[in-house]
DNA sequence: AGAATAGTGTCTTTTAGACACTATAGT
DNA sequence: ACTATAGTGTCTAAAAGACACTATTCT
């Protein structure tokens, strides 16, 4: 190609003069919100037990944050994209390898980490808790995972002469035994004619690390989203399981209460039976059944 | 605070000996996908004129990619977010502000860009076509309206003994009058017990700069997704407009017809009629509608 | 027997799809 | 009068919601 730009330099002769120093440039980190589903303990022989959306967090073993709570993560490397980096951190700190991971959102806040310019391309996994041996990494003095509760605590909507403007409050609280973090969420949009802007913002880290509420926050938005156009849910379950079981995983990431003959009939095409049953409880066996790959719906 | 790490720093300490050149930094662009809505020339004084989806592409007046046709977009800076680059770059290249502006989907894949290492925090924007006036910056030597067409090709899909494998093959086809961009873009999917993985990749460039063809490809999607169930497609339409102009727009994105009826049964919460009439053609007058902000649903 | 869960049948309500019909401007 | 579009009414089909009923296991 002898194409000359106004230097008069070819694309060869550009590239080898060029100079990446000339602009400032951010850290870029992967962190990752990880979702598994865990059982409550069960109250008696005959109660089932409860599930629990719960998510990985790490406590940090370095500055800055020390000692805080904080999302798995790390940075990403000039060799990778940052769904491998995601996937390396995954591996080293849960030990799974190829789940389910989704790329979700770039936080890209000035000042959201004190060191210096850094950018977090935020992931979720779904992983099935069957699967997962929680390890420390390297940053980590601690790792757990925490029961998730995110909900809506006010709605603020003005209608104004030419748009309107709506602010949600959210509480999203986490919880391993003792430990009880409470952060507080505002999500806030306005829309005009002439004018239009989104934030989500953290106005209680509820001592999260970093901006850490907020990814989680725009997390568990994203998965309450998908999971009733998808069957992203059927990452959150082992090979074998009944359709109570997945009934409670949708209502506990829904936080709502589902009909069940209408549940049912819903994710029919997502599953298949198979002639197992449970032997657990005082109660009639329930059916086991896997994943029907036909009917998947995967798609972003 | 008076934590101390293993090292014995306390947080003040240890950010004030913290080096960020000890790890390698990528650039980081905010690119653009800015859908507008167009008319076509009217064929009679009776016909109505058509829609057409357009994007706005500029053609490289730099190396890498010297004349060939890209996204506007440009580096972010440190005191900025990435959407804030995306809207500073948006007021440059056609004057709006104000607009609808949404991150869409960070590209890190190694590589991407031939200079150095350079990740796109790709954004869409929704512009009302009135009000925009396309004028070229510094990187550009000319900026255009491309009308865009996307359309799957081939639909590929594979049940494994545990899992499954779908190939999509799209072509997307940008014209503006003789100049004819084709690219082919590809989406596989795989999923099994024990993996799980999403591409996205551009088979044949069709001489778009960079892996801008993913980009807009990834951009179609989106909004074909959120305007069934948001009001995003309003930010593409005028103060005043008709219900068959807006049923136009839609079927325009969604690249399909719809039943008159039932659209306009689906979309009458979210406009609000006027006492004003359109007087243009050689038939019935249309009734004028504007926005109703009351039945707003931009949530993300 | 009784408790707890499993699983199905069916009625109602809502939503979407299909299509025909009437209405009204300009030439 | 004719053409092209505007706008509505109504029938049907499909999906979602609600709820009651039967089935089956272990203690």
């Amino acid at each position: 190609m002898e194409l000359r730009d106004k230097n008069g330099l070819t694309e060869q002769e550009f590239l080898a003069q060029y100079h990446p120093e000339d602009y400032e440039r951010p850290s870029m980190a992967a962190d990752m919100v990880i979702f598994t589903v865990m059982n409550t303990e069960r109250e008696s022989f005959r109660k089932l037990p409860e599930k629990e959306l719960c998510v990985l967090l790490i406590r940090r073993g370095a500055h800055p944050y020390l000692r805080r709570w904080a999302l798995p993560g790390g940075f990403v490397r000039p060799n990778e994209t940052a769904g491998q980096a995601a996937a390396r951190e995954l591996r080293e700190e849960t030990g799974v390898e190829g789940v389910y991971l989704e790329q979700l959102y770039t936080f890209t806040q000035p000042g959201r980490d004190p060191r210096t310019w850094v950018v977090s391309c935020a992931h979720m996994a779904l992983v099935d808790s069957t699967l997962v041996r929680v390890r420390a990494g390297d940053d980590a003095d601690h790792a757990a995972w925490f029961r998730l509760s995110y909900r809506l605590l006010q709605e603020e909507s003005t209608v104004l002469a030419d748009g309107f403007r709506k602010v949600f409050r959210y509480c999203l609280e986490l919880a391993d035994g003792d430990v009880v973090l409470r952060a507080k969420v505002e999500r806030r949009i306005y829309s005009t004619r002439t004018d239009w802007g989104e934030e989500f913002a953290v106005t209680d880290s509820g001592d999260l690390a970093f901006d850490h509420a907020q990814i989680i926050a725009c997390a568990i938005e994203r998965l309450r989203g998908k999971i009733s156009y998808t069957d992203v849910a059927l990452h959150l379950m082992p090979a074998l399981f009944t359709l109570t079981e997945l009934q409670q995983v949708y209502e506990v990431i829904l936080d709502k209460e589902l009909l069940k003959a209408a549940f049912r009939r819903k994710i029919a095409p997502l599953v298949k039976e198979t002639d197992r049953f449970t032997e657990d409880g005082a109660h009639r066996p329930s059916r086991l059944y896997r994943r029907n790959w036909e009917g998947s719906n995967d798609a972003v």
